[in-house]
DNA sequence: ACTTAATTAGTAATGATTCCTATTATTATT
DNA sequence: AATAATAATAGGAATCATTACTAATTAAGT
């Protein structure tokens, strides 16, 4: 995989937030950078990025959305404003529970939290 | 919402397998049934259903996936032949970790396993 | 039977993602 | 620095899942 200019700044766009943005936020961002990049290469570019281990693709719905943390974490995904945001609690129990009750070959266990995050306090009631 | 027979159909085909099918796999045996059902239909009815808490679906990659179980479980997503399998392992524990360390308002987890499932024993190594 | 509105089939439209291809840019080699 | 080999690109077409639209049909209450 040689350097391109392109994938340096996707690249850049996705290590930048914490926001785990999807291929078309990267776009319009990208464009900013390299105006008349296209879509396609975003796309491209985000699937060699993970391919090489440096960001991660999280399906949110029916949408990818690309995390440049690479530590374990799971997400809790904020039905009020449709936010992911990061947490740590791993449960590594989990992993063992799984692996002994089920003799299961486990690789990954990804949890999402599905509740409403702090920026909608005093809401309902 | 009243009686219709493509919902009925629809409805007993998803209650009829543990698979998780998809849209299209319902589509394809509702059309045995009632042979000139269009797929938009189903996929109108597979939303009322979930509306009505009948079913319930789940996103699995960018493809959307139903469930006539309601009872809370989590799945298996076997990564050598796709298949994804009911599990019921529910950390309750979760819940209680994430309320206490974040004070987040939590309404479900879900969780899925990356793995391999049992038919494919001695594989690697 | 008559009326009303929900539901349908069929098809067009959408949105996200992938594929295709002629051109361009990177990198190794002279 | 020029040359050659080929990875990567822009732009657009194609695909796939899903949703939207609409005239015709149908369930259900009177
Ligand atoms: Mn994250
Ligand atoms: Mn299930
Ligand atoms: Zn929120
Ligand atoms: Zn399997």
């Amino acid at each position: 995989m040689r350097f391109s200019h392109q994938r340096e700044s996707i690249q850049s766009i996705v290590y930048s937030t914490n926001s785990h943005p999807t291929a078309d936020w990267v776009f319009q961002k990208a464009k900013k950078v390299v105006p008349n990049i296209s879509l396609g290469t975003v796309y491209r570019n985000l699937k060699q990025l993970e391919d090489v281990g440096l960001i991660k693709t999280i399906y949110d719905g029916n949408i990818a959305r690309y995390d440049w943390n690479q530590a374990p974490h799971d997400h809790l995904k904020c039905k009020e404003c449709g936010e992911l945001i990061d947490i740590e609690l791993i449960d590594d129990d989990v992993r063992r529970k799984v692996k002994n009750k089920y003799q299961f070959e486990v690789d990954d266990v990804k949890m999402v939290i599905i509740g409403t995050c702090h920026k909608h306090k005093n809401k309902g009631k």
